[in-house]
DNA sequence: CCTAGATACTTTCGACTCGCTACTAAAATC
DNA sequence: GATTTTAGTAGCGAGTCGAAAGTATCTAGG
């Protein structure tokens, strides 16, 4: 029907772009500005290790100046805390407080998830394989880290036994014991298997 | 595989987040800014009658203040150029300039709009409903206009007769006669069919 | 005709963003 | 122990965007 924007892609980029400016629209009126909603979406997924200013700023691909604004916003409105490192005392970990956790059921992202699942389950899922492959593309085309689940990493060592008594799992990398739960979370050092 | 982010949509919207992040790094590093690259596109496409920044302002959900800044912006770098309606001598009338029309060229979606089509047809076809029908959907939502093609409004007349002698289209909401090649352009005014 | 109000656009201001450079402190390396 | 690297902060400056106020033009009602 159209002829201007040549191919499927032309249109389909065109239409992210949009949903991209209209999403931050959105944000914006829901009192967070896009950097600040991403940055709680990180630290409500991500695992310890990576739940730093510098983990933040890998993941957000903005610098560390910049992120140490974000996570200052974020402190100052009481969404997220703050504790050094013990281990590393420069290091900072954050994490949501409980309001931060409550301002997350009113992320203006829901909205949209909603609108992409009532347009049924089969649309939904093309959508989403295309979107995470386009994502995966362009994130290695630009150099940034894919920040995978930690458990398709291939540091990852699967836990043995049944479960009242198992061993934990595993990373690795990093020579450290993991929680159940502490597997489907984000990590920066993720390198898929 | 994963569990956190529930449904297909939730992952989806935050696909779309993270892309529309991506393409605004790469849009500025394009030298424009988002807003910018916008409404060069949307200068491009948009027929004679929306071509004002006062559609633009509708295009972009933006405040007129707002857009008169990126107008601003655009002619200083030479990239869009003014000219006061006659019939309207509050109205402004925009064009790219040759400039305009050539840094297009380089406009960061190009790369977006490659990568889609490099997954395959099916996928990108399947990518380009599905965002069309969500950004429909969401842009009623919020009460946006679609700004649709000039050939599938309800106040669009097709012309009649063959090539050569050829009565032209007509828009019955203006009242004015249109060229061929206005039909495939986007209109404010536009309501489908 | 002429005044009141609507409309198109600009200007100004203020809050905020984000990258940059420079800085401190702690850790790692040699 | 000296040097380099890494984690994070501070302050600056360019620039964005919305709100509100201002100017110019058009339109409608009396």
């Amino acid at each position: 029907m159209s002829d201007l924007p040549a191919s499927a892609g032309d249109e389909a980029a065109e239409y992210i772009e949009r949903l991209g400016r209209l999403l931050a629209s959105r944000e914006h009126a829901a009192g967070l500005n896009p950097s600040q909603w991403e940055a709680l979406r990180f630290l409500a997924r991500a695992n310890r290790f990576s739940r730093t200013p510098s983990g933040l700023a890998l993941y957000l691909g903005a610098t560390k100046g910049t992120v140490s604004q974000t996570v200052a916003a974020l402190r100052r409105k009481g969404l997220v805390e703050a504790e050094r490192s013990s281990a590393d005392k420069r290091s900072l970990r954050l994490r949501l407080t409980a309001a931060g956790r409550q301002l997350m059921a009113r992320d203006p992202l829901l909205g949209f998830a909603l609108a992409i699942d009532s347009q049924g389950t089969q649309s939904a899922d093309c959508l989403r394989e295309a979107l995470a492959r386009l994502l995966g593309a362009l994130q290695r085309q630009n150099g940034l880290r894919p920040f995978g689940l930690c458990r398709t990493c291939r540091h990852f060592g699967r836990g043995e036994g049944a479960e009242p008594v198992r061993r934990p799992h595993r990373c690795r990398l990093l020579e450290v014991d993991l929680a159940e739960f502490e597997a489907g979370q984000l990590c920066s050092e993720q390198d898929a298997a």
